[in-house]
DNA sequence: ATTTTTTACTTAATCGTTTAAGTAAATTTT
DNA sequence: AAAATTTACTTAAACGATTAAGTAAAAAAT
C-alpha cells in the first residue's frame, strides 16, 4: 500500500478530510485556490486513491470479471484482449477466472464474487454447465453479459455469433465443394454453440438430400486424448467421409495428422472446414479453409454492454443481446 | 452486492459483529456453541464477506496483477494459465492488464495499482520499456516478479528460460543441419531475452567459424506489417541466408509465406528454426522446428513465488529467480 | 441595516470488516 | 474462601474513502 492518504494530506494543508475529498473530485463546494493546493500537494506526494476504501463506501468495485473454459485458445484469448481493451479505455479492472470446463469451478467462482468483488460478470459458460441455478443466483445480484457459449434460459444480454447459420454455410460449402458424405465432430454437444452449428449443418444435410447415414455426427468425449482414436476409426470405416465440419479449433491438429498419417489427402479424398480463429490456418498445408469467429469484436461488444448497464444503473438488458456474423473464409482444405 | 453482512448474522443471532467475525474464523474465543450457530446461519443466508471491507482492514488485497504484452500469443496465455492455476489454488485473484507493448499504458498501469489495489504484481516488460523507474517505483512499495522479459536493472525475482543457450542450441542446430549463411531475426533488439538468444547465436557464428558477413541480424521496426517486405529483401539477396533463427513466433507466418510465394523450400533451401510455442508447429508443412518454452510452468512459478513472498511477508526475493530451460524439437524445418 | 443567500469549509456518520482492549461470569488455583 | 485465571463474550476504534448535515463568514438582496 501506497501511504500517502487524504488523511496525510489534509494534515499537511490544514484541512479536513473531507475538504481534500471534495477537492479532488472537483466539487464546486470548494475554492479554487485550496483546490491547486491539494492538487498539487497530491501530485507532489504521488497520492493515488485507495480503490477499496471507495469500493467499500460507494458499493461500487470499478472492476469485472472475465470466466472463461480456458485462455490458450484463439478465441478467447482474442475476447479476452477485446473486453480489456474496453475496461481499461472505461477505467475498469478485469479479473479473469478460468473454469478449465468444469462446472464446480464455475459454481466456486461466482460464489466468491458474490460479496462484491465485482461490478459485473462477462462469461462464457463451460461444456458441463447443464443447470444454471447458479448463475440465475448470481444474476439476482449482478448483471451478467454472456459471450459465445451461453446460457439461453438466463434472461441477460448475450453476445453471439450466426452459429446456426455458419453450420448450414460451413456444410453448404463443403456440398458446394462436391462433398457427399460430410461428417461433423465436435468437442461436445452440450453447448449451445455447438447445437446451433449442428442444426445449421442438419439443415444443409437435408436441404441439398444428401443421404444421412453417410453424415455422422461426432461428439468426443471429455476426456482428452481420445480425438485420434475417434477420427482413426472414422477414417478407416468403409463409408469415409469426404468432407468434415469441425467445430472447434482443438480439432485441427488430429484431423490434419491422421490425414498425414493415413496418407489422405486434404483436400483431394476429404475436405475440411473448421470453425477456427488460429492465425496458422493460413501457413498450414493446405491451408484451412475456416469459419473465423469475431472474437475481438464480440469481447469488446460483451464489456461495451455490460459497461453501459454499470454506468446507467440498469439491471436487464437482455435487448442489448446482439450477433456479430462470422466469416468463412475458402482455404486450401475444402478448394481442389 | 449482497446484503448479508456480519451486521446482520449479528443481529439475527443477538451477538455483536466481533463474536461473527471471529466465530467465522474459528477463533478461539469463541464457544462452539455459538460457532455452530453463525456458521449455521451464514450458510444459510449465503453470507460471502465484503472482500474490500476486509482487504480495507487488514491492508492486504488477496489480489495480484499480471501485466503482459499481450494475451493472444501462445506464451503468454499459457504462462497466464499457470499463473491463474496458483493463483487460484492459494486463494488469490488475478486481475489482467495488457500492455500492447506500450511503455505509456506500462506506467500508468502501475500507477492505477499503486494504491493499493493489489498485493504484488508479475509483469513481462514492453519493448519500449528502456527506462524502468516507474516499474523501480512501485517495487519501492509492492513485490513483483518478473518472468521471461525481465529487468536486469530491477533487483527483484525473475522466472526466465535460458535464452542465451537457446539462441546457441538454435543456431548450433541449423550449422549441424549444414547451415552456412543464418540470418536471426527478431521483433525488437530491446528485450532482455532478444539480446540474450542474439549473443547465443553469435556466440554459435563465431565457434563454428560462419563468415559473419553472411549472417545478419535483423530487428523489425515497431510497426506491423513491414515484416513481409524486410523478409520478402532478405530472401531475394544475393547473399541470401540458408538458416533462420527467428527469435518470436510472430514470426512464422511471414517467414513461411514468404518462402511460399518465392518458391524457396524449407528445409531444403532455406532451414527454419523459431522460438514458439504454437501448437500448430506440427502441423505446418513443413512441420516447424521449435524452441519451446516452458511457458505454463513459467508462470506457476512465477506465481508461486510471488505468493510465498505475500505469505512471508518477505520482500527481497532475489534469490527466488528460476531458469526453466526451454526444448529444441526438431522437426521438418531443420530436416531433409 | 437587516435578512437572505452563497461560499468555503468542518464535523461526523457511514461502508463492512477486523482486532485491541475491556468485562462479567465461570472456573481453577492456592 | 479469596485470589487468579480462563472463558466467552462486548465495546469501540480503525482501515481510507465519501457525503449528508452543520456552520461561520462573506456577499448579495431587500
Amino acid at each position: 500500500m501506497s501511504n500517502v492518504t487524504i488523511k496525510l494530506l489534509a494534515e499537511r494543508l490544514n484541512l479536513s478530510t473531507a475538504t481534500i475529498s471534495k477537492a479532488l473530485c472537483d466539487s464546486h463546494e470548494i475554492s479554487i485556490a485550496t483546490k491547486e493546493r491539494v492538487l498539487a500537494l497530491a501530485k507532489e506526494l504521488d497520492y493515488v486513491p485507495n480503490p477499496y476504501a471507495g469500493s467499500l463506501r460507494r458499493n461500487k468495485s470499478k472492476t469485472i470479471a472475465v470466466l472463461i473454459p480456458e485462455v490458450a485458445d484463439s478465441f478467447f484469448s482474442l475476447a479476452l484482449n477485446g473486453i480489456e481493451e474496453v475496461a481499461l479505455e472505461k477505467g475498469y479492472h478485469t479479473l479473469i477466472y478460468l473454469t478449465h470446463e468444469k462446472l464446480e469451478r464455475e459454481k466456486s467462482i461466482l460464489k466468491s464474487l458474490s460479496g462484491g468483488r465485482v461490478d459485473g460478470v462477462i462469461m462464457s459458460v463451460t461444456v458441463e454447465t447443464a443447470s444454471f441455478e447458479h448463475i440465475k443466483e448470481f444474476n439476482r445480484h449482478y448483471p451478467i453479459v454472456f459471450f459465445d457459449r451461453v446460457c439461453k434460459e438466463i434472461d441477460t444480454a448475450k453476445i453471439t455469433t450466426n452459429d446456426f447459420e455458419c453450420g448450414y454455410m460451413a456444410t453448404k460449402h463443403l456440398i458446394e465443394a462436391g462433398c457427399q458424405k460430410i461428417a461433423l465432430i465436435s468437442i461436445s454437444n452440450s453447448l449451445s454453440i455447438i447445437s446451433e452449428r449442428t442444426e445449421g449443418y442438419k439443415k444443409a444435410i437435408e436441404e441439398f438430400g444428401l443421404n444421412e447415414d453417410c453424415c455422422p455426427i461426432i461428439d468426443f468425449p471429455d476426456e482428452p486424448g481420445l480425438e485420434y482414436g475417434i477420427i482413426r476409426k472414422m477414417m478407416s470405416s468403409s463409408n469415409r467421409p469426404d468432407g468434415i465440419v469441425a467445430t472447434g479449433e482443438k480439432l485441427t491438429t488430429p484431423i490434419y495428422l491422421v490425414c498425414q498419417q493415413m496418407d489422405i489427402n486434404i483436400p483431394k479424398d476429404i475436405k475440411v472446414i473448421c470453425f477456427s480463429n488460429q492465425s496458422s490456418a493460413i501457413i498450414l498445408n493446405p491451408t484451412l479453409t475456416t469459419i473465423t469467429q469475431p472474437a475481438f469484436e464480440m469481447g469488446k461488444k460483451a464489456a461495451s454492454v455490460l459497461l453501459k448497464s454499470l454506468k446507467y444503473n440498469s439491471l436487464i438488458l437482455t435487448e442489448e443481446s446482439t450477433v456479430i456474423s462470422s466469416t468463412l473464409i475458402a482455404r486450401g482444405s475444402t478448394v481442389c
